[in-house]
DNA sequence: TCGCGCCGGCGCG
DNA sequence: TCGCGCCGGCGCG
């Protein structure tokens, strides 16, 4: 192991390089994925190890920000695995002619108005003509410059098999390498509003400012989902969540609930993420609806 | 000046008394804003004198974060400082008969549903029994517990007179002691959701995650205005604003707008917060509708 | 003691 | 180069 290739000098400063430090480890992080250590325990590691070779190579401490920039990384790259592997084995017991499938998505980038692409990047897994007069997201086209909002974690979504009879080994592929995007690229502009069924949010920890992010992201994912008469879930997922995070997340309207005098949730479901089998709970809820 | 009071050892660390600092620097803070010095020069001065004798004093850097805190506090008391003499100042030359009035509130908290209080602080400036049948905020009464949300930086109200006689002496009482909430337990129970024009989100600086979480908070209070029937305006005030930022909050619509499909913007105006006059701005735009 | 709400430090495309 | 979206470090009540 190079630990020289997980560092890079920078102007002033040097900078950690948690994708390449995350594949070098990844055989060691399976093992203690498969050993039941937490996910929380398996980040911590990853950290310390960093910050301990960092230490010997530099002579001082690494800035937190730039662990927190990695660890939030980790934290995506074992979901995606364990998500991944959940969902094949889920695939390989369906009996009807449906695929699950589990993605990632680039993230949001304001775009020109003249672009066909839009600025809630999850707004690009449909065909831009399915924005027009009588098509399936007609209802929201008026408006759809005027969406803004992160991109969401993780995509789950349910797919004919006919239109995705690869999809297995893409899934495969995907388990075993977390950082890439190839699903979400084979889908762009194929997807209609009634695949999608749930849309994560992923965090190693919640702060009670934090924990609103997701809450704006679900807010406005539930307002499109209620005008396009869909029923997408959203589920938070976290290592740590206190009191507060859970009834807050398990009992918050949304907004347009309020308008329409309707009890509609903003979250559907709160999960702690230690193990894989907590990933495995919800991907049962998201799909048995 | 007795730096000594400026920190604080506790267990495993030294706390930085941001409002400590804050009191023993303000005189020359307010001479600085006199001078037209920007608000995040000042900030960054305030930062960098509390750094300097942390470091005299214990030989290593204070934490980012503990900074962090401070500056987003002192961000806070200059602008009560300079928007209470703002307000003192429209008043005086107000010729019908009513007052404006600024203030902070307590932190939201969870509270328990048989308190009379509620989790957001913002409603609980209205009278508890105003959410009775037939009264003001009956059309959000049913949904009360479920309305979640940080407590907003500022509020701007308007109010008879005669309801608020000595509001003067008590905006300037604010003006030198930014950090209390009298004003806010001075009119605790006692609003209408008519006396409310403007809301402010106040930030130092904004990131693209972060920027959301005032966003969810105008998406709640936007979603409670048009259910009340009332306009009540959202400003983002920030001393650094990407041009992404700007577009995103002169863009964005809100929730209920997509459902309805009705064109309702999330944010009535946002203001670049580097010296005095900027929150003049706003102020009389909050106020002349 | 913990909950609230603060914000800069990133790595990467 | 900057935009995105990551998150722990608080002080204070």
């Amino acid at each position: 192991m190079n630990h020289e290739l997980w560092f890079t000098p920078r102007k002033n400063k040097i900078q950690i390089n948690g994708t390449i430090i995350y594949k070098d480890l990844s055989e060691k992080i399976i093992e203690k994925l498969n050993d039941n250590l937490s996910v929380s325990e398996i980040i911590r590691w990853i950290r310390e190890k960093s910050q301990y070779h960092f230490r010997e190579e530099y002579g001082y401490d690494p800035q937190v920000g730039s662990l927190n920039n990695s660890a939030g990384r980790w934290n995506e790259l074992i979901a995606t695995t364990i998500l991944s592997k959940i969902i094949l084995n889920v695939n390989q017991q369906l009996e009807n002619s449906f695929y699950v499938v589990t993605f990632q998505l680039p993230k949001s980038r304001l775009k020109n108005k003249n672009n066909h692409q839009l600025s809630s990047q999850i707004l690009n897994l449909f065909h831009p003509s399915s924005f027009n007069k009588g098509q399936l997201l007609e209802q929201i086209s008026q408006f759809k410059d005027q969406i803004f909002m992160p991109s969401p974690d993780y995509i789950i979504a349910v797919i004919p098999q006919k239109f995705i009879p690869s999809i297995q080994p893409l899934l495969q592929h995907q388990a075993e390498n977390p950082d890439n995007l190839e699903i979400y690229q084979f889908l762009e502009s194929k997807l209609k509003p009634n695949n999608i069924k749930a849309i994560i949010s992923l965090k190693t920890s919640n702060r009670s400012d934090r924990r609103y992010q997701p809450l704006f992201e679900a807010a406005m994912l539930k307002a499109i989902s209620y005008t396009l008469h869909q029923n997408w879930k959203y589920y938070m997922v976290s290592s740590e969540l206190s009191s507060a995070d859970n009834t807050i997340f398990e009992t918050a309207i949304a907004p347009h609930g309020l308008v329409l005098g309707k009890n509609l949730k903003l979250v559907d479901g709160t999960y702690n993420f230690t193990q894989k089998e907590d990933l495995l709970k919800f991907v049962k809820e998201a799909i048995n609806d």
